[in-house]
DNA sequence: AATTAATTTCAACAAATGTTGAAAGTCAAT
DNA sequence: ATTGACTTTCAACATTTGTTGAAATTAATT
């Protein structure tokens, strides 16, 4: 029997969690309906309560599953850059290197499962609802090992420089993964937001000059 | 007659536009009702519709609203710089600071309908249902004028990185503003969300060093 | 095969949603 | 005072919403 039907032996558990996906990327958490959802991954209603409590549960269940992948892929790449480097320690292009490039790594232009969950967690980041507590509890503590680092790499950084620098690159990473198109817009088809290794090497030298600039003194 | 209460000689469409403006900016489009926007402004449920059509037309109204303000003063501050500037016409630093200052400028300590604003455009900005449509719309004719600029202090650019640089900008700018309280947490308020002008001071020199460090050959 | 547990469906609930037509009110100009 | 345009209220509409018990089905265990 060929795979991808609504009889697939994919699980539905999981059939749930990719639609939710899909759809909370594209309209947030409010612009989903339950209903939706179950239409989506082929399911009947009553499901998606079953097995996350209800749409709240839902919601941070999608969160959570990448967020754990993301965090253990980022945690290597650092791990790694630390152990190429020399006594020294990593240079600011190459911690922030290690940071972004997990990103592209999870098979990103093919699995668009990576690609829905990034313009979620791009929505999640700039909603004052969600961004402070939901991005905190979620990949925080992974972004405190990265800061550390950067503190190595620039020893006489002002902590708060430190922080508001980190906070930019924040926002310019989360930008360019929501896929918005407005960059294909504003630039008649130039530069294409669908480009993301194009993306990625010009975001790391651009927000390590950045960070030079306010904290290598 | 002391104002402010619900007989205040505001008129009712404003006080809707405000009310409409605070709570699309905290829960965003879909998460507000036309029942809240009428209880926050203290008037009738119907005549939201009756203003501005529906819902959608609402949305659209609130956004209208400060982008023609704040596209103004940014106009004029770019002016500004370039009659400041010699016959090489202003730098970087002094075209970004163009883009910046005027967000600052409309009262942002006081005026919390600024500041309820520009958490809306961050939300807008890295929503992938509004966010290519909407700022393009309302931004993005002033955004190729400060485009044209840096391309003249910035004469061997290539233009992709030019508009790549730009969307970094734009992310760091809309997050910043988003206020959304995660820098305080992730530095144990070490830098706060608040400080508008601090986050100001040290943007422009971040994005200025990474505009030269792509562009500038 | 019998029993228990886990999963899935069905049907319905009460509450909340955007929109609208008609009535009532307000205000300025004649 | 009367007209006429604009503003505001009232009441109701048809949908859609999240959630939940109870029944039915499937899977796992004895």
């Amino acid at each position: 029997m060929a795979d991808g039907g609504a009889n697939s032996k994919v699980k539905r558990k999981d059939r749930i969690l990719d639609a939710a996906e899909a759809l909370f990327a594209k309209h947030g958490f409010d612009g989903v309906s339950m209903r939706k959802v179950a239409e989506e991954a082929g399911v009947d209603l009553a499901l998606s309560s079953y097995h996350f409590g209800n749409k709240r549960g839902l919601f941070d269940a999608v969160l959570m599953r990448r967020a754990e992948v993301l965090n253990e892929t980022r945690l290597a790449a650092l791990e790694r850059c630390k152990a190429e480097a020399g006594e020294g320690g990593p240079t600011v292009e190459a911690i922030i290197n290690a940071f972004l490039e997990p990103m592209l790594a999870h098979g990103y232009q093919e699995d668009e499962g990576w690609r829905h969950y990034f313009e979620l967690v791009a929505q999640v980041n700039s909603s004052f609802e969600w961004g402070g507590q939901l991005m905190t509890k979620y990949f925080d503590p992974l972004v405190r090992k990265f800061i550390d680092a950067l503190k190595v790499a620039l020893p006489n950084a002002d902590p708060a420089d430190l922080y508001w620098c980190y906070h930019f690159l924040s926002g310019a990473l989360t930008l360019t993964f929501a896929h918005t198109g407005r960059i294909d817009q504003l630039s008649d088809g130039i530069a294409k937001s669908e480009d993301m290794v194009g993306a990625y090497e010009r975001m790391v030298p651009f927000v390590a000059a950045g960070f030079r600039r306010l904290c290598d003194k």
